[in-house]
DNA sequence: AACCGTATTGCACCAAAGGGCAGTCTGATT
DNA sequence: AATCAGACTGCCCTTTGGTGCAATACGGTT
């Protein structure tokens, strides 16, 4: 069993800080990793995996914030906790707008850190696993005829096959084979399940 | 028609901020009552209409944090945009954590203060039209009986009625009996329906 | 030309869901 | 004692849903 451990990653411009940091996360139990930049971090690999991010704000090259929404853009999960020596409400509200899980100042409380990180990693958790689900559901939609994605929108919405076929203007049972075959792909053996399963696919979060 | 206007409360010990805040929203348009303490916006009797809160951190008695913690704890859930002159980076973070909508800086720009007013808005209208619904559904299920909510928590999983049946030792026909109860109940007409309103029943905000 | 996936449909059959009607039983209320 | 709501059930019938089998048609691939 090779347990996927999550990884912190730890971007700051400030040698020292990043030592201090990183030996306090690894005193912890924690996988650490270090980066001097913006783009040292974005250059790395692991950005999909289970971890979250020590960012801080002001640094040679990319700012923390613009890392964050570079991110965000890109649509990666990885969570942020801001710390920084330099900063300012305006910028800690921008940052924890923009979904940061904290946004803390140097010198930071060992305590403070440990468990903001603890809280990334939850969130990162939770987020992760609801990705994953719905990734499947997607694949699984994905192999849908366009055909097929028609009659699941109506059944979803409650419609009886009459009615389907009626406003398709097909007969009923050409709608029990798309339906049936709706069924198997998205690997579900029940209407409930399929209503549920739907609704994993309209959220904004994509 | 009396159109329902959303009300912006303004809570400021500051008497010259309370009047320059309230003259710039009621020119932008909006209703506003003001509040020189947070018991004295306690004691107030729209907090559950439409509306917002603008709210000082630093007062006499209870502070804007305690205030926004109070109503949380109530679950109301008026959006908050924080207004203060003497705030510090823990004390926003503190306070976004906890949902604040914003957190401004006196002296504040006129078109900051506008928008944030706005977003908390547009929070607050979409938050009460999906507490309306959910509550009307809380109703419907509270006129169920004992029997009804295992019977609907059964076919929402998307068992059969023998299946059902089988497994809290009744006949076939009795599920049927409930079910329909059930479906009638709830004001639904079609099972997919059902599954949706219930999810409107587990969430966490509640 | 042969083959394959998709869409389409008819026929027949079985399983499941929905109701109508009627009746029993129990506990609580009047 | 009378009444009522809720749980429970049987019988019977209709409507829907789900499938197997078979066949047609079309467009793209090999």
């Amino acid at each position: 069993m090779t347990e996927i451990v999550p990884i912190i990653h730890i971007i700051d411009d400030d040698d020292s800080v990043r030592k201090a940091v990183s030996r306090l996360l690894k005193a912890a139990g924690y996988a650490v990793k270090s980066y001097a930049t913006s783009g040292e971090f974005m250059m790395a690999e692991n950005l999909e995996s289970p971890g979250c991010i020590v960012l801080d704000v002001r640094m040679p090259g990319p700012s923390g914030l613009e890392l964050q929404s570079a991110l965000a853009r890109r649509g990666n999960g990885l969570p942020i906790i801001f710390l920084t020596g330099h900063g300012d409400i305006p910028m800690s509200v921008r940052a924890m707008k923009a979904g940061a899980v904290d946004f803390l100042t140097k010198p930071v409380q060992r305590q403070e850190l440990l468990s903001a990180v603890q809280n990334a990693l939850d969130r990162q958790a939770k987020h992760l696993s609801e990705q994953t689900r719905n990734q499947h559901i997607r694949e699984c939609y994905a192999t849908l005829t366009e055909r097929e994605r028609e009659i699941m929108a109506h059944v979803v919405e409650g419609k009886l096959n009459k009615q389907i076929a009626a406003t398709m203007g097909i007969a009923e049972r050409t709608v029990k084979a798309h339906r049936a075959q709706v069924m198997s792909k998205m690997q579900v053996d029940s209407l409930a399940d399929l209503v549920r399963t739907a609704s994993g696919l309209e959220p904004s979060d994509g």
